[in-house]
Formats: structure tokens, sequence, C-alpha cells
DNA sequence: TCGCTGAAGTGAACACCGTTAACAGTTAAC
DNA sequence: GTTAACTGTTAACGGTGTTCACTTCAGCGA
């Protein structure tokens, strides 16, 4: 049965085993933050003791390390799809569109986004060139930001600051990334550093509890904020008072 | 001996225990990030039992609680040593100052900033209202940008934007906050906000690492970005390309 | 100065954690 | 059909925060 692909039964279970593991890591990770999802608490949820899902993670850290990897992967397939939901929306249109998905997941899975975005261990280590899964799906995420920023200037090009104002060391490390920017000009990648900067920051500190003190409902002020980035990236946009 | 104090000779030596207490926690803590800081390993650190530091501190929550109080209470002393150092210093100036020495502190602390502002749990408990020492410390460090924000704009007040912009649901949040605001109109506090927001996230992301992807040291781009938001404040403010 | 009180510190113990080792049963492969 | 690999078990080790019963001793009032 099923003799076309090369996967026996019992690698089928065993897939099946892996995927209810990252489940109930998952559903603890929802119900009791990160902490909660311990080796123990997964087993249990699926009536197994503990040393039995080290065959199928090599340690906790690797189950914690492939549900950020899952979570990231999760959210850009989201974003993704609520980019090309409208192939005839503008531009412009996706930039926010996507900003405010970025939002809306984050606020919808708080737990999920604080272990991905939450502080992420200030290692020391130099040559730390992770290229860990964790790390993949992570730039995968960024590449959707940047390639939209990339594809509207290439429509667009928005006017951006000059190499005299942004000077001539911050100018030497933008240039660096200007390929990796589909060759847009230090100017410009600087703003596109810009407006994932706030929107990073603003997100993380509405979701992290951070603007509880001055705002009760973050919504008008995140409108307001993505309306003054996407002036400055030359958008035409919303009204920011809906 | 000392009588004018109610104090015996068992309260300063419980005192002095105290802050030794403190000491080995925050070395452990700059030494080994915060999962390093345990009940054990402090008491080990002083030649004590674990159970011994439960006559000093209620529970090991209890102590993180307190390292957090003091920490933000030392960045505050800090920040606040900055801003009064030059009395004839320009208000504008003050402002870049302390933003700096935030940033300065930040990357010469990271255990303890990453402790202070690292993803503080998401807690959906609705009415926390927290009085503890830890969100009272955090309000007056809050309070050191707040207030000089507040005297730029007593003493020249910048542009900010109308009330059309911004919509009247912002304006109405805006509003609530113009009182602690020493009474700026809401665009004002609007302005101040913005101010407030992208420092912090743009320092959270420097140390937690988020940037080095596109920057190796964005000491530059912290200038470029303090020179654009000093810029929306109406200062008139140093070059940023040094 | 004596005696009491309460604080400070101890070791043992509990329940939990991640992890390893030795072992048993089932399944796939030759 | 035999063998090897895979999947699961229990027991155990060292680690954690925490509680409890117990000792010791400094400091205070009489």
């Amino acid at each position: 049965m099923d003799l076309t692909t090369g996967e026996t039964r019992r690698d089928r279970q065993r897939a099946a085993t892996v995927a209810e593991i990252k489940a109930a890591a998952r559903k603890l990770l929802v119900e009791g933050g990160v902490s909660a999802v311990g080796l123990r608490a997964v087993a249990r949820e699926l009536g197994l003791s503990a040393p039995a899902l080290y065959r199928y993670f090599g340690s906790h850290e690797d189950l914690i390390s492939t549900l950020v990897a899952d979570l990231y992967d999760e959210l850009t397939d989201f974003l993704i799809a609520l980019r090309d939901g409208d192939p005839a929306a503008e531009l412009g249109d996706k930039l926010f569109l996507v900003a405010g998905g970025l939002r809306d997941w984050a606020l919808g899975h708080p737990a999920e986004f604080g272990l991905l975005f939450g502080a992420p261990v200030p290692n020391p280590d130099a040559d730390d060139h992770d290229l860990t899964p964790g790390h993949q799906a992570a730039m995968r995420f960024g590449a959707v930001f940047k390639d939209l920023v990339a594809e509207v200037y290439r429509q667009r090009p928005f006017p951006h600051p000059s190499d005299e104002q942004l000077g001539p060391e911050l100018i030497a490390q933008l240039c660096q990334k200007s390929d990796f920017f589909d060759g847009m000009p230090p100017g410009a990648v600087y703003l596109s550093l810009t407006y994932w900067t706030r929107l990073y920051g603003l997100i993380c500190m509405e979701v992290f509890g951070q603007l509880h003190w001055a705002l009760t409902d973050a919504g008008a002020y995140f409108q307001a904020q993505l309306f003054e980035i996407g002036e400055a990236l030359g958008l035409d946009c919303p009204l920011p008072g809906q």
C-alpha cells in the first residue's frame, strides 16, 4: 500500500507522533507561556513518559527551536497569503496590509510572539552565523517585508536622505547591504530599515504591555505611526482617522 | 550607640546581608544572564544554605523583583545625573544626552537591560494596576524622559500633528493623558510618545541582536534616528555624521 | 546577670525539571 | 526466520524552588 513513496508504516507513524508532540507543545505554550512547555508536560499531554520524547527530539532546546521555526513559517505564510490575497491591490496598500497583519498576529498569538521576538538571550558569541532552522525561518520572515519595500522602491522610488545627511560611517554600512536590498541606494536602505525598526518596536511594545500606561487601545496609535512611516516611503496613505 | 535611629545592631547586620545577597544576585546576573541567578547559586556565593535566603526574601521571584527595582533605580539615577550634569546645557541637548545615555547603559549592561526590558511575560490579567516596587521604579524611570520632553515643549512648543490628522479615537486617548504630560495638547503628547516608542524600540533591537543582520555597528544608525526624532521635536540637532 | 524570645541558619525532604542508562516489545529488513 | 533497528518503559542522577523541624545564639527586659 502506497508503494509510490519510500515511506513505510513506521515512518508515517513517526511523522504523526512528531506532529502530535509539536501540537501539544504549542498548546502548552498558548496556555501557559514559554515556561509551561516542558518535556514532562508535553509527554504527559500525549500519555507518554518524558524520555520517550528523546526518540524524536535531541533535547528540550531542540523541541523549542523547531517550535520557533514552525511558528516563523506559519507567520510568514500568513503574511504572504495576506500580501498575495488581492493581486490587484496597490503595492503601498500591501505594505500597510502586511504591517497590520503582523500586528494582528502578534496580538492574537501573544505567547507565540513572545517566544519568537522576546528577549532572545543576549548571546555574546562573536561568530554566531546561525544557520539553524530557526534563523533561516526568521530570515524568510524578514524577507517578506524587505522584498515588499524593495518592490515599492523599484516601482516608484521614494525620496530618501542624502549621503551627506546620514554621514559616511552609516553610509558605508548601508552600502554593504545595498545588494541585499536589490541594489537600492543607501538612503533608501536606511528608510527601509527605519520602516522595519519602527514597526517592530511598536508591535513589541504593545504586545509586551509596555504601552498600557499611555494608551488603553494602541490600535489608533499604530495606524497613525504606520501613516507616518508610509509618508516617509512616499505612499499615499489611507486616512489615519479610519 | 546610634540611639538617634531606632535601628539595632541586628537590623544593621540584616541590612548588610540583604545588600550582600543583592550583590551576589547581580554578579550572577551579569556573568550568566537571568537564568543563572538561582536561589542555590546566590546562597553558594556567600556561603549560605538556600533556605537561609527565605529569611530575607519571600521567594525567588521576590528576589528577582527587588533586583529589577534596584536596577531601575540605578538606571534612573544614572540618567538623572547625566541630565543634571551640565546645568547650562540646552534642553534639547539634554534630550540627546539622556537618550544616548540609555543606549550606553543598555549596551554596557546587556544582562541587566534584558532583565528590565525583555519580554515581561504577557500577563493577560486585566486589573493589573501593579503597585509593586518594580512598577513604581519603572514609572520613575519613564518620568525622566516624560519630564524632559514636557519641559522642552514648555520652553519652546514644537509643531505637532493636528487633531484632524490623528483622528478622534486617538485624540480621545491622548487627551486622557494630557494632564499627565503637564497639560500638553494631544498632538504634542503624540510626538512625545513617538519619541519614546522609537527610542525604546531602537535600543531593544540593538541590544537583543535584532539588528545584526543589517548593521555591524548600530551607533551611526542610532544617531541618525535620534536626529530624525529630534527634528520632529523642533530641535536643532548635532550633525548626524559626527 | 539571668532567662526568655525571636531571629538566623541548618539539613532533610518534597515535588518538579532535563537528561541518561539499561532494558523490553514491536516492527522492518535481509 | 533471524536479526537489527525503532519505540517505549522504569530507575536514577543532578539540578531547581520551597517547606519543615530543629538548633544555635545574639539581644532585650526584668
